[in-house]
RNA sequence: UCCUGAGUAGCUCAGCCGGUUAGAGCAUCUGACUGUUAAUCAGAGGGUCGCUGGUUCGAGCCCAGCCUCAGGAGCCA
């Protein structure tokens, strides 16, 4: 018997009359002749041709939508169109029933939240199937850009200690019997008699734990799961999601755009280039679903020609303050059509705002730089005080049309002094986070970083909607089902 | 967490002003057909109308509370 083909090189092949072992899944069984079956290796299916007059009812009634089987047969050109070969089937095993009463996916179409609660069972389908090839190509990729450049992976902490740089609400983790939690005589929770010997929780961002690393290997990254516990509903956030977080010595706000721009573009070329048919489909699939909408809300633009335009292009670059202009002058503003008018300096900028920029003004990636002081973390670096007496700090965003803030970033403060200052302004305590001054007391140097959310970069390329959708497993408020 | 909308067959949905036996398409099953591509044709089965309570002679429909989901907002990545 021949060694399985997948199916993926079985459709590029160029030779025919050939024996073949093909396994998969069935898709659809058509006129109890023709089968259509998957092994995930591409989006594309095998068709499996059955001579069903000679081969026994009771094997052909077990072939089902679902069903695993193994194919031993003849790969030949097609007689019918829609395909260019096909197996011709000598043998077929039955390697896992599937009852078609009771198999949730059918040969139609599913909703987007249907599947979601059969997410065991989503990757069966050819949407799933795209997305976490294309999330895949995007996280190798992630790896080999850096790789490339010289960088570091660096294996951050998933459980780390009492939350001090305030980046959002944390799950804590602990080890007591919750029903008996030990107590000190003051009545607080006694956390010396926990695991660690002190309260932690899972990790909010291993930026901290990153800098300490670019402060010795210069160019380090992290790529892993990062929690935050904010009772956040929305199609961009998750409890649970993947982050990438770069951290570069010597590299000041300018560098740090300039790295974030290039691995950007660089993983999206990649997915372009190795997923083609995943994105081909997945943008057939957008384009189906921007038709129920009302002609003035779709697109302008294709999946493909986004991602190939994201390519193509700088990204636009400028200040908050410059954009505070924009948005002051700009016409929605103006006709008072914002929720938020936009009036002074110094508020955080909203998602209407961040959308009228990227999808209106620039129809582009935009990198706004150069934030209020006091609505930004901090460990930022602080520029000098402007002309109109304006307090920023070294930040940039990168807002991406449809998704918003898709990266965060700054130069970090490298002056123990001013970051001192700056911790204690903000009520952060120095003395847990001794370590991260430590760095400010010895060898201290310029360095810039940023965050980019990954399942934010899957769901651009994809074209998907909803963040729940681009992760296999999501966990989000009153959900941690699988 | 807030705002808006939704929850009826396995799925997608309809269900009028509160009225008698709750409907359709797809899926499934049975049969026919057999080079199909969301196959086609005929027939059949399939329901705790999200949950709890209330109003009423009578509730899928009205009221209250709760749960879940979706979209938007906030927080952010």
């Amino acid at each position: 018997m021949s060694q399985r083909v997948k199916i993926k090189a079985l459709l590029q092949s160029q030779q025919t009359d050939v024996d073949v072992t093909v396994k998969g899944w069935v898709r659809a069984f058509r006129s109890n002749r023709f089968i259509a079956l998957n092994d995930g290796s591409t989006n594309n299916n095998i068709q499996i041709v059955v001579d069903f007059e000679n081969t026994d009812p009771a094997l052909l009634k077990r072939i089902t939508v679902g069903a695993a089987i193994s194919v031993v047969g003849k790969l030949v050109a097609s007689q019918g169109k829609g395909q260019t070969v096909e197996v011709i089937a000598a043998d077929i095993e039955i390697l896992g029933d599937s009852d078609p009463e009771k198999y949730p996916i059918q040969p139609k179409k599913h909703s987007l939240e249907f599947l979601r609660e059969n997410a065991h069972l989503r990757f069966r389908t050819s949407t799933f199937g795209a997305i976490f090839r294309v999330r895949h190509s995007l996280a190798f990729a992630v790896h080999q850009f850096f790789h490339e450049r010289g960088f570091v992976y660096l294996h951050t902490p998933v459980i780390t200690q009492s939350d001090a740089e305030g980046a959002g609400e944390a799950f804590h983790v602990t080890n007591f019997d919750l029903a008996n939690v030990p107590k000190t005589d003051t009545g607080e929770v006694d956390y010396k008699q926990d695991f660690f010997g002190k309260s932690t929780n899972l990790t909010v961002s291993g930026q901290l734990e990153g800098e300490l690393g670019a402060m010795a290997l210069s160019d380090i990254y992290t790529f892993g799961p990062t929690f935050r516990a904010e009772n956040s509903n929305t199609t961009r956030h998750l409890a649970e999601f993947w982050m990438i977080e770069p951290e570069v010595a010597f590299n000041d706000l300018d560098d740090n755009m300039d790295l974030a721009e290039d691995m950007l573009k660089y993983v999206i070329k990649y997915a372009l280039d190795k997923n083609a048919d995943d994105i081909e489909f997945l943008t057939q699939r957008l384009q189906e679903e921007e038709k129920q909408k009302p002609q003035n809300e779709r697109s302008e633009m294709t999946l493909f020609e986004k991602l190939q335009f994201c390519l193509d292009h700088d990204f636009e670059r400028l200040t908050y303050t410059e954009a505070i202009e924009i948005l002051k002058e700009s016409t929605p503003n103006k006709r008072k059509k914002f929720q938020y008018p936009v009036e002074g300096w110094g508020t955080d900028l909203q998602s209407e705002h961040e959308r009228y920029l990227v999808e209106k003004h620039f129809k582009k990636p935009v990198i706004l730089t150069d934030y209020p002081k006091n609505i930004k973390a901090f460990y930022m670096r602080q520029n000098e005080v402007d002309a109109n007496g304006h307090e920023t700090v070294r930040a940039m965003d990168i807002l991406f049309p449809g998704i918003g803030e898709i990266v965060g970033g700054s130069q970090r403060e490298e002056r123990l002094d001013k970051l001192e200052q700056r911790m204690d302004e903000m009520g952060i305590p120095k003395d847990e986070l001794w370590w991260y001054l430590d760095t400010r007391r010895f060898g201290s140097c310029p360095h810039a970083g940023f965050g980019l959310g990954f399942e934010r970069l899957v769901l651009f390329v994809t074209g998907m909607g909803n963040i729940r959708d681009v992760i296999p497993f999501p966990r989000f408020p009153k959900n941690a089902e699988f």
